[in-house]
DNA sequence: TTTAGTCTTATTGTCGACAATATTGGCCTT
DNA sequence: AAGGCCAATATTGTCGACAATAAGACTAAA
């Protein structure tokens, strides 16, 4: 059964939507530059209305700033936001973590290590290509995730932030190494679920978190300034 | 100086969106039911434009529930929602506490404890009024929140999570005997964050909190069930 | 030359109407 | 009589045009 939690994008403003959000993620709209909503709707071919519909979910998971009457720009990347969304992060998914070592079924838990397996498999014949790794690393998150069956808890990290943390990933290049290291680090914490331990899940998934953020700050600190 | 953090609802849609914001944190538009856009542009006497921006930034609120192509719900007060919307502030709000400790400057702590110490005064003034005791507690409370100076994190629990917090109070009646003890914890927690104790004041503000909780659990097995 | 003010221009916010989709009621079939 | 199918209705999604506001250019005065 495929999880049928993700709508396939049923209106216009839906479609768009993801056009822009891909199109702002991967720099395809540079970070900081103001949005015209006539050019973009013009751009997709669509009416302003379901645009500007597609503009307030945008401002709602960060990717744009809006101004009453001034206009929408899209959000800049600094070291304080990502130091702020990091920070985040670690307590959510902590969090997230300790719900899900109550709350997850024995089947989703079973699922989830055939996944990781799956994942480590196809990552050592495609090694360095990090596409994979991204889509796997989120995807463990994604599941995680969901399994705390927190509903507002879950809208906040898969909604809200998954974007914002994306486009961090991808506008500073994150292919890095760590990619073995990750993948250690999800089976220990997917070990403290199944054991029921959210404590300890709690607590590797907040460093996991916090690897990950010390790696892009240096990966920052060696492209930027 | 008066924070000038609140917009002060310039645009149309702004204006219509604490109003009915209102209506449904008081219960004037009653839980569970749905939303008809004619007439509720009717009733407020504007195009269903504006409407539509409304309802979606009280979608990203969590007051109402949409669905594509068949329309908006009042959500529906639960326990379990409830529970996950206080487990949710206990980790947040905790989070906050700790940041504020580390990041709050020493006279926005003086304002505060001011703050407290007006709030007792008024509160001995007006014994059993509960709707000052609300007020100064939320605003004790975003004060807090506020000092974090996490964007992402003040973003999530002021303008998302807040007003549904309202609502579980208000239409639960919470004018609850906690008013004294809340007081003297809330002490404690600005105490801990003038110490610069932040993970004492963590600690703290997630056991306040839990207490809260608890306090609403119990009307609400004495009410419903 | 700088600065203040005004006017032009462009963009956002709002409106009413149309198109597409979901819901309701009635009708027919079994 | 019950259940399913279809039409009628109402509601949502989208469109193009207008009004209100802000940004920018140009002029004029210090």
């Amino acid at each position: 059964m495929q999880t049928p939690l993700l709508k396939p994008a049923i209106t216009a403003a839906d479609r768009v939507l993801l056009e822009i959000q891909r199109a702002i993620v991967e720099g395809d709209i540079t970070a900081g530059s103001k949005i015209s909503e006539p050019e973009l709707a013009k751009r997709f071919d669509l009416s302003r209305a379901p645009l500007r519909e597609a503009l307030a979910r945008l401002e709602r998971c960060h990717l744009i700033e809006r101004i009453p009457n001034a206009g929408a720009r899209v959000v800049k990347l600094s070291t304080q936001g990502l130091l702020s969304l990091y920070q985040l992060r670690e307590t959510l998914e902590g969090l997230a973590c300790r719900l899900a070592a109550e709350h997850m079924a024995d089947s989703e838990i079973s699922e989830l290590r055939a996944l990781l397996d799956q994942h480590l498999s196809t990552q050592r014949v495609r090694e360095g290509e990090s596409y994979y790794q991204e889509a796997g690393d989120l995807d463990f998150h994604y599941r995680v995730i969901l399994g705390s069956k927190n509903e507002y808890l879950i809208n906040i990290l898969c909604d809200e932030l998954y974007h914002l943390v994306r486009m961090y990933r991808v506008q500073l290049g994150m292919n890095g190494p760590r990619v073995s290291r990750a993948f250690d680090e999800h089976k220990a914490i997917l070990n403290a679920i199944a054991n029921r331990d959210g404590e300890l899940a709690d607590l590797l998934m907040r460093r996991h978190i916090a690897a990950s953020r010390r790696n892009i700050e240096k990966q920052l600190e060696q492209t930027g300034t």
